[in-house]
DNA sequence: CGGACCGTTGACTCTTGTCAAAGCCAGTGG
DNA sequence: CCACTGGCTTTGACAAGAGTCAACGGTCCG
């Protein structure tokens, strides 16, 4: 359970120190800034992909449909992280802001130039996808064997470890998109999220303000019901 | 779903296609072999990554357990796919082999080394990942959205995709595995896949002999099952 | 022969999904 | 200023898919 946490602080979302600790070489200081609405599309799947991102601000949801509109959200990408990373020629997924967000642009093809002839870059690369591989499988554990209490008590229990680099109001975290992503995210419907929230505030675990801020009141409790 | 099992043939198990390619280019050839019984560990979770793996014969399933004894298989490794890349110090899942099998052992130190000074090894790390990335957020979508019977037929027709790259048997898919480590993959229990298994038998789609060999009998019908 | 392991099947339970209604909030326009 | 609208969340009643518990059968192996 800790070394899980552990993992996803320090590595599955290594982005995130790696801009703080090296903001200036990753190439993306060349990169063009673009703002994105909420709701508003990154690039879809299918789309070819021209551009490897970087978030700035807001959060990206990354997600893949089924044909009869069922979503399955594969990641939240927050600023720091990157997104569009891959071999392929094709985006695979959709990426969509759940928030006014701004994200950096670099060429694919400029990047991949750079990573040939640069092994330190193809290394960053490497490990940044390497963590993506970490988040998506310790999510698929709590998709494929935890109960609903379980996984949103793991999704906050995460999303307050994100968040809380520096010195945060400690036991706050926001939370910058819709039930229906949390749901898609999870494995959920909207309805078990919200009755599970509910649940969770009964029990004087956490509290909810507006809807959108998680006051966390008791988080070994909360850490415990996330589940080893 | 066609365009998904595309990406799962093509890439999401490149290592595959780059295992016969260029078999000689990927540094393995320097490793020593190890022999795997069935059931037995390659590494647990929590060993120190000393080595990463080639899988030459067999099966290797790659798993988290929660402390309660749940378990998640995280992907399944095929000849040719590599296990134990990452940037972390220790191993964060167990690899077991789900029969007995063959795998080639080259130190981390070694392979980071030279990665650091061959940015074309450091990309070929950098796609390995990316394409177990592709082929962890497929699963996902398959445990976050999809029934059981969507699930098991999803299954079914990726492991067919797989193994029938040389002209096999064109309709026969072996399964290597226990029902335990299916269910554990698709987050059901041992009786629902066998359940299903027996629902897909009795529709006439496939038949099974002797528990462990699947006759897909009907594809189209069995790819329409496994969903979008 | 006996036991261990695995797979299958049945009966029942329960968590989560489905369907429906109502509340809340923000933005818009009269 | 307020009614109206649309998007989102919450809550309730009910249904259903998958899990649990249990028994049985088959196969392999000592």
């Amino acid at each position: 359970m800790f070394s899980e946490l552990v993992a996803q602080d320090v590595q599955g979302k290594l982005p995130i120190a790696a801009m703080f600790c090296e903001p200036q070489h990753d190439g993306f200081e060349r990169g063009t800034i673009r703002r994105v609405e909420a709701k508003e599309h990154v690039f879809r799947e299918g789309d070819p992909r021209t551009h490897v991102f970087r978030i700035d601000e807001g959060v990206i949801a990354l997600s893949k449909l089924l044909s009869d509109g069922r979503r399955q959200i594969i990641d939240f990408a927050y600023p720091g992280d990157y997104i569009g990373l891959g071999v392929l020629t094709d985006h695979i997924f959709d990426a969509q802001a759940t928030c006014a967000a701004k994200v950096r642009c670099l060429s694919t093809t400029t990047l991949e130039h750079d990573a040939s002839r640069d092994a330190g870059l193809a290394l960053k690369l490497y490990k940044a996808v390497s963590a993506e591989l970490v988040a998506a499988r310790s999510l698929l554990v709590s998709v494929g064997q935890k109960t609903a209490m379980e996984r949103i008590a793991a999704f906050l229990v995460d999303l307050h470890a994100r968040n809380t680099q520096a010195a945060d109001d400690a036991d706050i975290v926001k939370l910058p998109m819709r039930r229906s992503d949390i749901g898609d995210l999870l494995g959920l419907t909207i309805e078990t999220v919200s009755r599970t929230i509910t649940k969770l505030r009964t029990m004087r675990v956490i509290d909810v303000i507006n809807g959108t801020e998680v006051h966390i009141l008791n988080s070994d409790r909360l850490e415990e019901l996330a589940g080893a």
